[in-house]
DNA sequence: TCGTTAGTTGAGAGG
DNA sequence: ACCTCTCAACTAACG
């Protein structure tokens, strides 16, 4: 019988097409090997200052449920090992001298974010020299990133939603998902039997379980549940939306035109967080979009194929620019003149900069740790070029302590896009914090329900208390600066001021670099 | 090379 | 309710 076989899980949180789940598999039936499936509790993402508890809580109960489906599939149980990656495989699971037991292969999915990167090609390095097999593939967008680039013109993705649909278009649907039973099926051919492995394990003192909050540093409060982890709640969530209105809340889906105060329910998927784990295929999210289509259907970029576009296109660019994640050393990014004013991250950051929208928005993100793409708009406006001028690389790392769905790419490309430092251009077009929600249905619910001071303030005045008149500051028990804070800034002024900036640092991000198109955006860096 | 066109999601005024 | 225009004039892609 042959050494274990691991599958080492990162994202991809699912079986049902698992690219490379079923190539392990298949490769653990030809070798007559036991799978071991494995998830590495990283120290790099556990840690309660960068990721927040709600983001965490999703990925215990995302684990659970892969155990838990595994098993179901006549899988060994998931093995929960503690550590970083690089250290972990090589004093555990590789081969040591004096030791008969350790892995004979190592199976796992491509990851395109450099820290990933990095560690990836680590890890296969002490494999191979641990003679080790290695094999990866990708899995966790539509296509193979590595073959898009080859289909895109200059080997490098455009930086247009138009560009990169015609791009889509050129290379053809992507590949029909394969079911769980598929991924699994070459399972019934392999020993069930990693006896070894387990002890050896169980000598070295590691729990192998799937830890709780507290021992990860969280502190016991209960989190939100408004989302729960894995990959059964995201199947039923896609059949569930696919259902509604017999497949016209599919059809008709046009993403600018949601409602962002709509929150029982949300008016968009919010299968974003299973998303971002891998809990739900892109592959199968398309085809089962695409099954339900008329000729009616919305297109790209507002349908819901659309969505799965601006990821695809987003994680691509983030695959091949380097220093995607920062204004220094990044060729697409515009440098602006950001300042740094650390009350006004705070007042955002906790939902009190005194305007009512804007703090309900930074309070559901916290407290639900989601919220709709337009409120991100709206705060990412508001941080940044709209009132407040800092630098959206600290509205980032907020939203990726936060927010569920946080994916390195997508964040870091809709901050740049949204601060007009990438992408979007316009810059005299800005989000007011108060008129913007004016338009949208539920809003004054919205705000009661995440701003509990201004409950009993008037509709009238909901979106901007600080117009009511003291008497009916002091009818509803919120006075504005005591009860409510007062605006950290006047938006009327600081908007016209700001756009004003936003001109000049423009016309300096011209002359530093002249051209505009080929050089500025060099293709190697 | 250069001119034209289009760009997921602004606000406010006026018809 | 739903257009259209103005504000000011941005950049990437394309022919």
């Amino acid at each position: 019988m042959t050494q274990p076989v691991l599958f080492w899980f990162r994202k991809s949180l699912r079986v049902h097409d698992n690219l490379a789940l079923k190539r392990a598999v298949e490769y653990a039936a030809q070798h007559s090997a036991t799978l071991v499936p494995v998830f590495v509790i990283d120290p790099h993402f556990v840690n309660p200052d960068k990721v927040g508890v709600v983001r965490m809580n999703f990925l215990l109960e995302s684990l659970q449920d892969l155990s838990s489906t595994l098993q179901q599939h006549r899988a060994q149980q998931l093995l929960v090992l503690r550590g970083n990656p690089e250290q972990v495989f090589p004093d555990l699971l590789f081969a040591r001298k004096g030791s008969e037991s350790g892995i004979s292969a190592l199976f796992f999915e491509n990851d395109t974010e450099p820290y990933a990167k990095q560690r990836d090609t680590r890890v296969g390095e002490l494999a191979r020299k641990a003679d080790v097999h290695v094999e990866s593939c990708y899995g966790h967008t539509l296509y193979d990133p590595d073959w898009l680039l080859k289909r895109a013109r200059g080997g490098r993705p455009p930086e247009t939603m138009s560009a990169f649909t015609a791009l889509m278009e050129s290379v053809g649907p992507p590949s029909k998902p394969v079911s769980a039973e598929d991924v699994m099926k070459s399972l019934a051919n392999t020993p069930q039997d990693d006896e070894l492995l387990r002890k050896q394990l169980m000598s070295e003192a590691q729990p192998l379980s799937i830890p709780n909050l507290a021992e990860l540093g969280y502190p016991d409060a209960s989190p939100s549940r408004l989302f729960k982890g894995g990959e059964s709640a995201a199947l039923e969530k896609l059949r569930e939306f696919c259902a509604r209105k017999k497949g016209e809340c599919v059809r008709k889906f046009a993403k600018p035109e949601t409602n962002p105060a709509a929150f029982e329910p949300p008016e968009t998927t919010t299968l974003s967080p299973y998303m971002k784990f891998g809990c739900l295929s892109p592959r199968e999210f398309y085809h089962r979009v695409e099954s339900i289509r008329n000729s009616k259907s919305t297109q790209p970029p507002v349908s819901l194929i659309g969505q799965l576009y601006w990821r695809e296109h987003f994680t691509l660019l983030g695959y091949v620019t380097p220093n995607f994640d920062r204004m220094e050393g990044n060729p697409l990014c515009r440098r602006i003149d950001w300042d740094t004013t650390p009350e006004y991250v705070s007042a955002w950051e906790s939902g009190k900069t005194g305007y009512p929208w804007i703090d309900a928005c930074m309070r559901q993100l916290v407290s639900e740790g989601w919220l709709h793409h337009l409120a991100r708009h709206s705060v990412a406006c508001f941080l940044t070029r709209g009132d407040l001028w800092q630098s959206w690389e600290v509205g980032k790392a907020v939203f990726e302590k936060h927010l569920i769905d946080a994916d390195w790419s997508l964040n870091a490309a809709n901050w740049m896009w949204l601060s007009c430092s990438a992408f979007f251009h316009q810059y005299f077009r800005v989000y007011s914090p108060s008129a913007f929600p004016k338009k949208y249905s539920h809003v004054a619910a919205f705000i009661r329900k995440y701003v509990p001071e201004l409950r009993a303030m008037p509709d009238a005045y909901l979106l901007e208390p600080w117009k009511a008149p003291e008497k009916v500051q002091r009818e509803a028990g919120c006075l504005i600066g005591k009860h409510y804070p007062s605006r950290v800034v006047i938006h009327e002024d600081i908007s016209k001021e700001n756009i004003q900036r936003m001109k000049r640092a423009f016309e300096l991000n011209k002359t530093e670099r002249p051209s505009s198109t080929g050089t500025k955006r060099s293709r190697e860096e």
